[in-house]
DNA sequence: GTTGAGCGTT
């Protein structure tokens, strides 16, 4: 019966944001009320949640009135265990409409330049990419949203050793991750091979193209393997493996981010 | 049913 974050942001302009991180995905601000009201005024309580899944991101905002009390919450809930995990609870610095933040405070709208100081950091979140890869495929959206929302993970999950299509990677690969010195010895002697080119998948000589010709797997058409298995445009290109469109045609098409 | 670095809604 919580009605925070339910009409947008109160009165944000003399309040103090804490951001609370690594709450459980299950924490609602109705359980962290009562353990940030203790220490002062709470004025808001703000839980990001996906537009799409509406799961938890993992975080939470608890606005307060008084900087001395947000300060106190700050050093008593820092290392709180909740709900059997370790929260971090620590001043807000970045705002919705990049506002000014003075020790949680919110002084003024600011030049970007601030902004623009902190390197984004890459967040993945495959969940959603999961979700959002089944669940709206099948709303068939205008391309070009499509691409700004590549572009757009482009830009944020740029660090991800995957780009766009990569090939498989081998196990080994996987488990390398985490080791940042023999990553170096690797890297070094690999590099005799090749500097310029991240990626190198030798074209391994193709045995003879198929003289066999009673394959079991007949579904795939000669043209589609003329592409070296890249169809950067697979608008209309293989019926076969998109579904008829139509049925796709929601009716309701409010899930786009269209309505103000 | 899952997950775990991070900075937010009308």
């Amino acid at each position: 019966m919580s009605h925070f974050g339910r009409s947008g942001p109160p009165d944000i302009t003399d309040t103090y944001s804490l951001l609370v991180l690594n709450i459980t995905f299950r924490t609602t601000a109705d359980d962290l009320f009562p353990l940030f009201d203790k220490y002062g005024k709470v004025v808001d309580i703000f839980i990001p949640r996906d537009r799409r899944t509406g799961d938890s991101r993992g975080f939470a905002f608890v606005r307060y009135k008084y900087a001395d009390e947000a300060q106190k919450a700050v050093e008593r809930l820092d290392g709180r265990v909740v709900d059997g995990r370790e929260i971090t609870v620590q001043f807000a610095k970045y705002g919705p409409n990049a506002e000014r933040i003075h020790k949680g405070r919110i002084i003024e709208p600011v030049p970007r330049s601030r902004y623009r100081s902190r390197s984004r950091s890459p967040r993945r979140r495959h969940r959603d990419d999961h979700y959002r890869d089944r669940d709206y495929r099948k709303r068939s959206r205008s391309r070009s949203v499509e691409r700004y929302e590549r572009e757009r993970y482009r830009g944020r999950d740029r660090d991800s050793r995957r780009r766009s299509r990569t090939y498989s990677v081998s196990p080994e690969y996987s488990k390398d991750r985490g080791r940042g010195r023999y990553d170096d010895e690797r890297r070094s002697r690999s590099r005799s091979v090749d500097s310029a080119s991240p990626v190198r998948h030798s074209p391994s000589p193709r045995r003879s193209p198929s003289p066999a010709k009673d394959s079991p797997l007949r579904g795939e058409s000669p043209g589609r393997r003329s592409r070296d298995g890249r169809s950067p445009t697979p608008r209309s290109a293989s019926p076969q493996g998109r579904r008829a469109a139509s049925y796709s045609q929601s009716p309701r098409n409010s899930d786009v981010d269209l309505c103000s």
